[in-house]
DNA sequence: CCTGTACTGTACCATTCGGTCCAGATTAAT
DNA sequence: ATTAATCTGGACCGAATGGTACAGTACAGG
């Protein structure tokens, strides 16, 4: 097929370090060095395989949103129920209180905060991923009316973006330094709601 | 008493300008230069004042603390309910959402996303600035049990937690795009909730 | 008037930023 | 062997970064 010396390095492998170190740092606070060290490319390479900074990060964000999109699909139809889903989907935010002193967070929650609106295209991939989650979480909600844990006359779309809501809450409370275990508290709260 | 000659800008004055410099765009989204003109100060005064942009940067972040517990407080005080004041204060996020198509959100949760955890010093003040924000939260939910419109068996700091990380989620939703509307839903799921 | 303080503007600093370009080496298919 | 695609490393770019130093000026109190 293609003519020439092969690719030395994985494109796939190198946008995932990319998109790493963006989650990790945010957009100003990765240079372009940052990135060459995380990704091992030269900066030949690097400009060869993505052609600038932006557009590396728009396409890490983008794949940050279809990976998660896709985990968490995969996670809820691996789940016993609705309820079981959305519980440990929210206990996450226990394990980065528990386990890690230095909470990335959600990429796209910290993206949204880092640009607020000001650079359009950005701003279009925050709000299709908070949408496609959100959608997610809907369906969950659907899943676990028919289920019977939550009352069917909820609105699961309502609900939907409740629970984004909460999630995204629950990390700001991990990021100012709650104990995992107060954390676990307000889960419970949240779970409680949905009654 | 000051001998010399006196100062000519309002320091107080000043400061706040660098805090909304710092609200709206960040600590590295904002440029000396962007300070010096949000300021209107000179690059010598300006060092004069403060001696660098990390150190008005903590001012900044500690000024708006200050500010915004005081006003909470306040309007707690001056409030008809404790249930009217939460309500009130969750509203705040949908406003948001109606007015701003940039919203700046919170400064101390944008510093907690954009920092996490890696300046200690920083991460100090946004620890008690949460910490402030969520004990006045308590304290109205505990003049609403007083009142009766949340249930006294409940545990008034667990729900502070609660309402605070729903503030914050709210305001992921109103910089994710959505409509004051579907907002708006979402705050009375998180008032229901209390009951 | 004198001294002490704060003003202004500007030149200057080293460093880093994102980004370009080029030369030379390497490897594959034709 | 030629050709096409990629590799590497380093030189180079202009601009912006945070920060310093300084000279000259203005203004208050004693």
């Amino acid at each position: 097929m293609s003519i020439g010396r092969p690719l030395e390095y994985d494109p796939a492998k190198a946008l995932d370090a990319a998109m790493e170190t963006f989650w990790r740092c945010g957009y100003e606070g990765t240079s372009l060095n940052d990135l060459l060290i995380a990704t091992g490319l030269s900066k030949s390479s690097f400009y060869q395989a993505f052609n600038s900074k932006h557009e590396v990060f728009q396409r890490a964000l983008t794949r940050y949103c279809d990976v998660l999109t896709e985990r968490l699909r995969d996670k809820l139809l691996a789940s016993n129920s609705g309820w079981d889903f959305i519980e440990s989907v929210m206990m996450t935010a226990v394990s980065e209180a528990r386990e890690s002193d230095c909470p990335r967070g959600c990429m796209i929650v910290n993206v949204a905060t880092e640009f607020s609106n000001r650079d359009a295209r950005i701003g279009k991939l925050v709000t299709d991923g908070v949408k496609r989650i959100t959608q997610i979480f809907s369906a969950a909600v659907k899943r676990a009316q028919k289920e019977g844990s939550i009352p069917a006359e909820k609105d699961p779309n309502l609900l939907g973006r409740y629970l984004l809501s909460s999630l995204s809450g629950l990390r700001t409370l991990v990021k100012a330094g709650n104990s995992h275990t107060s954390i676990a508290g307000v889960v419970t709260v949240i779970m409680a709601s949905l009654k």
